[in-house]
DNA sequence: GCTCGCGATGAATCACAAC
DNA sequence: CGTTGTGATTCATCGCGAG
């Protein structure tokens, strides 16, 4: 059963999978069906709910051809207090199940997005971004009325202020990106082809189906291989086949047997990806913290040497308490660093080298010998 | 008096200037001093107001009277309701003095441009698009916790959902951008440099200094020269100034005297660009109806003439009462032409033809001279 | 086999004046 | 107020069939 082995997982370590990532989708409302799962065990949350459009009348392409609107009832609210209500049910179904480090992403347009956004804030959650899913081929406007509208928003939000430690591939998405930090706007093609879901008679068989690149970007982002991922609009299952091929696990909530059924098999043709081309990166932020002391108590350093900066303008002693001392002043190599350039801050381990026979040695590359033998114990 | 020439203004032709363009910035609180303008005399609004940046400490009502910064959750929902207050109060403010047909920007983050956008959904606003401003240069996320913030969002928005007639420049967009539709993404760099506001000591003048480059493309986009725009946080008067630029008349409300003083001087230096830069060029939108029945009047056409479509497909009668027939059918061009096509509409000045020596003749063209005859008389 | 042209299509709040 | 008639309006992409 899904849902208890998730409850297990949740308090496994995340870099081990206790179990392989598994697929499940639940049919039903996703409120009721939320309620039933354990308070604190999901990782993440990509939510893709009704945009509450209220199109009124027909419309027709320059040529006469009939615009396929969204026009189905789980599209339709009597009032803007109808759907907030709505809105504030569902956000708060997922919060339940939130673990405190999770965090949730909501997709929308101008119809819904501000009114859902508001209610977050309402409700605790703690806005981090705005993302913005600028779409390379949008519809046109065919009346010529208004700007094209050619992007959606996402938002993406801790379960509350005070949440620490939510997961945030910095280092993984910067490197990805010609090393620049990745940015609030995201330029991806619409859902389109083949990859867009057809019925036998080749209709589509969901009017909104999202890209699988655009979900790439967001559990890449904001999740880890292991984690469990959860949708409450499951739809076709575009959150759930992209969790699969990245090696998290999913529950979809959707009321939809259609729906469903069609994800299933979607789900189940996937194919997940290696383990070895999804495991996360050491990053600087999340390597294991070395004490200078640690290099003298592997004779590394010895008490009694000396420090220098990369031009040996400077010197330091090395103390037994791993200390270090410039003159009169005592302080760890940060501080002393700092003193030393008659600067604010320093990293002390990229500021301080040991004169080795072959030439001056920076300290931070001791850290990284001590470091990868951590990795390999 | 700027406040009753503008009055007066609001009733004159729009394509011609009643009195040459006026720049006033009037200090005070927006809302007291909306109240003395006359209802229904402004054509656009662009606003930047307060991001409530987390609600840290300096929050007001629009009563002035300070709201005290408490750090609990009952807090948090106060401050939040404070500035959903504040927010009414200045958009109810401004509603009042739109003109049926004007519209209504918006400039905001997600720090609180959700709460501004279902707040003019609940006042009745009717939401035309939302616009991602893309910065060009962002300031990078020093901390690596979260994208890069590289855009913000404005909204864009008709008084009402029945208000129709706002003006939208949309040929004029299209030309300017190698002609395929404006997008609701626009790529613009921040506010830097000589354009950037410094005080005596060099230091900027205000923390959020729009971009003269934004403001031009909302006045181009959505008014006309002429029209009267207001600002109601002025600020340094970017708004003030590109309005001034493109022919538009102004009233800026700014509540600090030294903002007020420095964008008084910033407007007085600002040249009008000439009229003939500025003037509205003519689209087929807005040409004036010719009746069907003028070409045979002016012997154009004569009475028992044949119309025909591009591949003489299909022939009609050109009757002397201006309608034209199809068999049995007696119709306009229009109708006969989409009883010919068989398609539910049809443009007849587009689809038939005159037969001439020299060859088929689209009857488009003979409206064309009697519209160039009418433009030289 | 490859290119070219044509048709189809995507979360859409898509007129307005005259009578 | 509602109804009617005129007439203005589309971009990027994919699949398929013709050549």
């Amino acid at each position: 059963m899904v849902v208890s082995r998730r409850g297990a997982s949740a308090r496994a370590p995340r870099t081990k999978f206790e179990s392989a990532p598994s697929s499940h989708i639940v049919i039903g409302d996703c409120v009721a069906e939320l309620s039933k799962l354990q308070a604190g065990s999901v990782d993440l949350v990509f939510a893709d709910p009704p945009y509450n459009l209220q199109l009124k009348g027909d419309l027709k392409r320059p040529d006469e051809s009939h615009v396929d609107a969204v026009n189905d009832d789980w599209d339709k609210f009597s009032s803007f207090a109808a759907y907030d209500d709505f809105t504030r049910a569902w956000l708060l179904a997922c919060r339940r199940v939130m673990k405190p480090s999770a965090t949730l992403w909501v997709i929308g347009s101008y119809h819904n997005i501000f009114r859902v956004g508001a209610i977050m804030q309402d409700l605790g959650f703690w806005l981090l971004n705005d993302i913005v899913w600028r779409k390379s081929n949008p519809m046109p406007n065919f009346r010529g009325r208004r700007f094209t509208n050619a992007h959606e928003t996402m938002i993406w939000a801790a379960r509350d202020e005070k949440a620490k430690g939510y997961t945030f591939n910095y280092e993984a998405l910067k490197a990805s990106n010609e090393d620049v930090q990745a940015r609030s706007d995201w330029l991806i093609p619409l859902c389109t082809g083949e990859e867009r879901l057809k019925d036998g008679d080749g209709k589509k068989v969901h009017p909104t189906q999202k890209p699988e690149q655009l979900l790439a970007r967001v559990l890449l982002s904001s999740s880890k291989p292991g984690d469990l991922v959860i949708d409450p609009f499951n739809g076709t299952g575009t959150t759930g086949a992209v969790a699969k091929r990245l090696g998290r696990s999913y529950i979809g909530f959707e009321r939809d047997k259609a729906y469903a059924a069609a994800a299933e098999a979607r789900i189940a043709a996937i194919e997940p990806l290696p383990e070895a081309t999804l495991a996360p990166f050491m990053t600087a932020r999340e390597a294991p913290r070395v004490a200078f002391s640690e290099l003298i108590e592997r004779g590394m350093i010895v008490p009694g040497a000396r420090l220098v900066d990369a031009k040996k303008r400077h010197g330091a002693l090395v103390r037994a308490d791993g200390a270090i001392m410039l003159g009169d002043k005592v302080g760890s190599i940060h501080r002393i660093g700092a003193v030393a350039q008659g600067s604010g801050a320093c990293n002390g381990w990229t500021f301080w080298h040991v004169e080795t026979k072959s030439g001056l040695r920076l300290i931070d590359e001791l850290r990284a010998e001590i470091r990868s033998e951590m990795a390999a114990g």
